[in-house]
DNA sequence: GGGATATGGTCAACCTTCTTGACCATCTGG
DNA sequence: CCAGATGGTCAAGAAGGTTGACCATATCCC
């Protein structure tokens, strides 16, 4: 047991410092939610189906994520390219650059871990994680 | 970021086994909210105010979490011995079930990890979440 | 080709869980 | 013994999710 809830105090802090690494950035009224949405636009957008599976959410709840996020200007939706149904949302210029800024404070939030355990054991640490969840849901809701 | 996509995956798949696990031994309707609670009330119970601190919510919710959980028979509230004032809340013969039963579902979900790394490095795994942060947040939320 | 059916997306209504604000009962310090 | 602090609840509302209905377009199959 004191395992389990070592391993979910230290995700909760991340998910804390991480978050408030990007507010301290200067992107504010953003919520680790949109982040989760972010890994999966950056690389060539997605369409709101393909979010709501990747968030594991209904596709009417990841509609109105996509709702919110641009209202705040981080994605937009443009025409799908091969499919005149759907819509691709992609990153705007400010998106990336909260994205950016998301990438920079998880390095932020992770380097004390560096200075306490050293690198190596760092990442045999990343190593473990990864071998004992490498599908683990992208979206954890409790 | 690596680290932290692996660690957030190993956080969420935990608790949904945990939740399963204590789900398949015929606790329905109960949620990790509750299993957060739980831990606090295990010893010698608490009043809603100290459950409230734990829980990192405002003592009107951690009410409305008590009440839910007196209706679904897990705890109940006895006047305080010391201070007409205050209640508290403890757990009921159900409840220390439950308690256990997660106890028992959290070394079932670990077990797996036991396996594919070897004690020794689990044992190193926990050690060094310990180290990285012994004081996390009890309910993560994001 | 063309109609049945599946799929992408949205609108609307509702539910759950948390918050804020107001309030009462009781404790505590001067 | 009274003023202020503290424990707890009630009520109303915000946030973020769900289910159900619906339309537009794509796909399958004759």
């Amino acid at each position: 047991m004191a395992l389990s809830a070592a391993l979910l105090a230290v995700a909760g802090e991340l998910t804390r410092r991480i978050h408030d690494g990007v507010v301290a950035r200067g992107f504010e009224g953003v919520r680790p939610a949109h982040g989760f949405a972010f890994a999966r636009l950056a690389p060539d957008g997605a369409t709101v189906t393909e979010l709501a599976a990747h968030l594991g959410v209904t596709k009417q709840a990841a509609s109105q994520l996509v709702d919110e996020m641009v209202r705040k200007g981080y994605v937009e939706r443009r025409p799908h390219p091969e499919d005149a149904r759907a819509r691709l949302i992609m990153l705007t210029e400010r998106g990336w650059a909260c994205a950016r800024a998301a990438e920079e404070a998880a390095v932020e939030a992770v380097r004390p871990w560096t200075e306490l355990l050293g690198e190596r054991e760092v990442r045999t640490l990343q190593g473990q994680l990864l071998r004992i969840a490498p599908h683990g849901p992208v979206r954890p809701s409790w």
